[in-house]
DNA sequence: CTGTGTGCAAACTCTTTGCATAAGT
DNA sequence: ACTTATGCAAAGAGTTTGCACACAG
């Protein structure tokens, strides 16, 4: 899938057909609607966004999806290690098209989501999980406020 | 509040007063509800929970308390610092009342959150936030699955 | 063709809110 | 007394689901 954003074939059919690949080699089938979604988030580079963002930006490009197919195919696109969710927020999923281990820079003012650039945290040491349980994954969120924000 | 930890007052009409004087401290009305819920919470040693969970233990303890009630001064305890709250799961808030620096098990399947022990895992670099934003919080959620469990 | 995906609307869960009543200082 | 909290029920957000129709393989 890196290869996927390494190189992106700007030929629109050539492209079109990478998707298609993209989403048969997950083992999904290749509907219009998987395959508009798919162009969307997996045509430029990484990106972090909600399920309604991605309804809009459907819209907006003249795909018509309903937001329980946005739902249905993202939890699909998860399921399928195409993107990965990051849990931020209590009140609203978010997800990320980069799948790779990172962090997380989350603005609680306004919901915005940045990658902490890779080097500039140390990667956790890893600590020994509870007997019988062995470890998912590590998240880490490093919550921001503006400066001059009271509280 | 450490101290209220450290010294619980095991004679109950002193502990009553005790729990007052935390309410009272923290700018917050003592009122019935607020006082039994603060019993339950900060009565014993840290612990996690929901909203849900609180309710039915002020419940079984025979103190009549509303649901809304409970997001209320769930809300104002997290405002005063008494408690903080813990994301880990999109569909559900979680609260802790340890609100010093500390990481989390969390364990999907169940639910069950649990204190990464002190030590066990290195406080991970501060990395420089970007411009105009001061660090809040650094959240570090370690994410648990049975050994046994498939996928 | 056959099975799966889609859309819509309605259900569902968690959380918040409005308003009349009750209680705290 | 005056102000603020409470309880209830209803609203509200985000997400999931059931079912008839449409579409991909």
């Amino acid at each position: 899938m890196l290869a996927f954003y390494t190189k992106t074939p700007t030929d629109p059919s050539a492209r079109q057909s990478a998707v298609r690949d993209l989403l048969t080699a997950a083992g999904l089938k290749a509907t219009r609607q998987r395959m508009g979604l798919a162009c969307l988030l997996f045509g430029g580079p990484h990106r972090h966004f909600t399920a309604e963002e991605l309804h809009h930006e459907a819209l907006s490009a003249r795909m018509p999806v309903s937001l329980a197919t946005i739902y249905n195919s993202l939890r699909l696109f998860c399921d399928a290690g195409l993107v990965r969710s990051v849990v931020v927020d209590p009140s609203r999923a978010y997800f990320d098209t980069n799948v790779s281990d990172h962090f997380h820079f989350f603005n609680e003012e306004d919901g915005a989501i940045y990658d902490v650039p890779d080097g500039a945290l140390d990667a956790p040491v890893v600590p020994q999980p509870p007997d019988g349980y062995v470890i998912e994954r590590v998240d880490v969120v490093v919550r921001l406020r503006r400066r001059d924000s009271q509280q």
